[in-house]
DNA sequence: ATTCAGAATTGCAACGTTGCATAAGTTGTG
DNA sequence: CACAACTTATGCAACGTTGCAATTCTGAAT
């Protein structure tokens, strides 16, 4: 069990220098041109070769330094991830951001992320990355049918993974929730609870996303049989002010059955005015949201959801991208995911 | 206006090299040496020379090569945030990341995350923090009295700003938001509503904001001549739990007449049992709460709370940081945030 | 013209790594 | 014993940057 390289002991000892390829090569008295290749497994090498560098390596704590790499190989092992400042989905941006980190560990790979401040300068941001090397890979959320920042890394041949479809002709990796089955789920059952008129409450009308499940949202009541309407104008609306449409609603004797919110933000508004105006959900009106954090079930434990995993989102984007960047085939880098329907009682 | 290098005008055009020192050398027919130390602000050089550096390296769209730089230098130009996994404190993370994000812009620092999943591990994450040359310095948060990631961090004479405060003797940068003055704020605002008996609703009691919170508790109640309670083993207590106890409270007889919650996943869910169980709030029973997500606002309009700014934070963090990175004195890099009142009526 | 001080610029080495071309070492063959 | 044909290991250059020691330039004083 001893090494045979017993200095190794205190490799961090105080005063040390750092261990680079020259400590290993110094101690094997093997060339650093030979360590590195053993190191990375060069086959070329005598296995008894390749075990005494390894056995040292191990024993002196060898960490690659990444800005030797980086310089030499043009490599950065870092991805990045674009922070969108939306906050519909309450608690977003920590799953995304764990589930990043959960399939990165382990790896070479760190993570930063570059907080986007205002959506019109995405293009800024994706363009600071490509002039900076910032990055070997990024991934943006939010994603927009025609999205500037989808064309602008496609048109650089940088890779990326967007977490939303896009309309681009070009294929490119991506992992989406689907919408399309989030909003049919949905609809049927409010359609199952004998709900005749439903109203769509739904956000930011940019991303791919809204597209998807207004036209899925159009199909499915036709298909259900009921009446469907959208509710406009809630692009950035504040809270109060959907507070204000959910009290509204309740007074309003020829307001809709039932509701389907895409939003978690505007969903606990909603609810609190629909609940001021004294109406009991479940009983008076019916209500589907999407669920991406562990709040609202808290605050809300009667209500229908339909959760999207994002935790999960960030795994899977981060293990798109990895392999994009290992140079797969983007075609099988496309991935779709499920909804998770949350029936009460 | 016309710049004297005619070619820059197509800096980024296809097929060409990345524009290094050499690059600006070459255009200018300065020396490799003579560039660099220009761009660093030599003073010995000539005006003339400078103007002519400048404007060579403007026009050709000349950026660092962080490796380079990093591999010479040993700066990495990183700043590293730990991400407690915490979620008592809604949006937390997102904000303290927008408000570094905002801090560093416009610096060449980026701002790499560590999520860490699992509080027991947070020497390993340091470790590695330390081991890789990940950073120039780290912001964690969650603090504890005597924190292992400070100790480590204090003993390796790495920089590195707390979010929150500690019990070591060696002085360290922090920031930390003013619990006493939030715990003292709350009971006198309870106290001056007619409350006789204030329950404290706190979690997490490895952090030194706990024991911050209760100490002060105790002497505001005091003060006041209140009595005291606090609400024991709430720690990671589970949301449908937390409402349960405030279900249950709802039905005491002897409940307390008001109510202090420093987490506002824990208030979300208290608030839902004591709604449940009946009780208006502010008529039955007063109640405070710590805010720092736009989200509790929305759903308890009239609850009194007194706000933490988290985006607020994270930049004052990462200035202090980025002053220790510089070398600034420690005594100096010790602040703290007052907590902001929010009465309703 | 020569010397000299100071101003202005530059060459060199190094940071840690990798890829390629080359050099040794080892076996087998005629 | 020479030579080919492997197998195994190494030297060198380069990635882009900076700090220092050394060089060249300038102009004034002798």
């Amino acid at each position: 069990m001893s090494s045979k390289f017993t200095t190794a002991g205190k490799a961090r000892a105080p005063g040390n220098q750092r261990v680079t390829l020259r400590t290993i090569a110094d101690v094997t008295g093997l060339s650093l041109s030979t360590v590195s290749l053993s190191l990375r497994g060069g086959t070329t090498l005598k296995q008894e070769t390749r075990d005494k560098v390894a056995e040292a390596a191990k024993a002196l704590g060898y960490i690659p330094d990444r800005a030797g790499v980086r310089l030499r190989t043009g490599k950065t092992n870092v991805i990045a991830l674009v922070l969108d400042g939306a906050e519909d989905s309450i608690d977003f941006a920590r799953q995304m951001i764990q589930g990043i980190g959960h399939a990165i560990k382990g790896t070479r790979y760190h993570l930063t992320v570059i907080p986007e401040f205002e959506r019109h300068n995405s293009a800024e941001t994706i363009r600071y990355i490509l002039d900076n090397r910032t990055a070997d890979g990024v991934v943006i959320t939010h994603t927009s049918p025609r999205d500037k920042r989808v064309q602008m890394m496609i048109d650089a041949d940088f890779p990326f993974v967007s977490h939303g479809r896009t309309e681009f002709y070009t294929p490119h990796p991506y992992h989406d929730f689907h919408s399309e089955a989030f909003t049919a789920m949905a609809v049927e059952r409010l359609a199952s609870k004998g709900c005749k008129r439903v109203m769509l409450v739904i956000g930011d009308d940019s991303t791919t996303n809204y597209h998807n499940i207004v036209t899925a949202f159009h199909k499915a009541a036709a298909r259900a049989g009921i009446e469907a309407r959208i509710l406009e104008g809630t692009k950035g609306i504040s809270p109060a002010d959907m507070r204000k449409i959910g009290l509204d609603l309740a007074a309003d004797p020829m307001r809709p059955d039932g509701i389907i919110s895409d939003s978690e933000m505007r969903t606990i508004a909603l609810v609190g005015g629909l609940q001021e105006g004294g109406l009991v959900l479940g009983r008076d009106l019916q209500l589907v949201y999407k669920q991406t954090s562990g709040i609202l079930p808290t605050l809300f434990p009667a209500l229908d959801s339909i959760r999207e995993d994002v935790f999960a989102a960030g795994g899977e984007l981060t293990r798109l991208l990895l392999k994009r960047i290992e140079g797969a085939d983007i075609e099988s880098l496309q991935t779709m995911a499920e909804p998770q329907p949350h029936w009460r009682s």
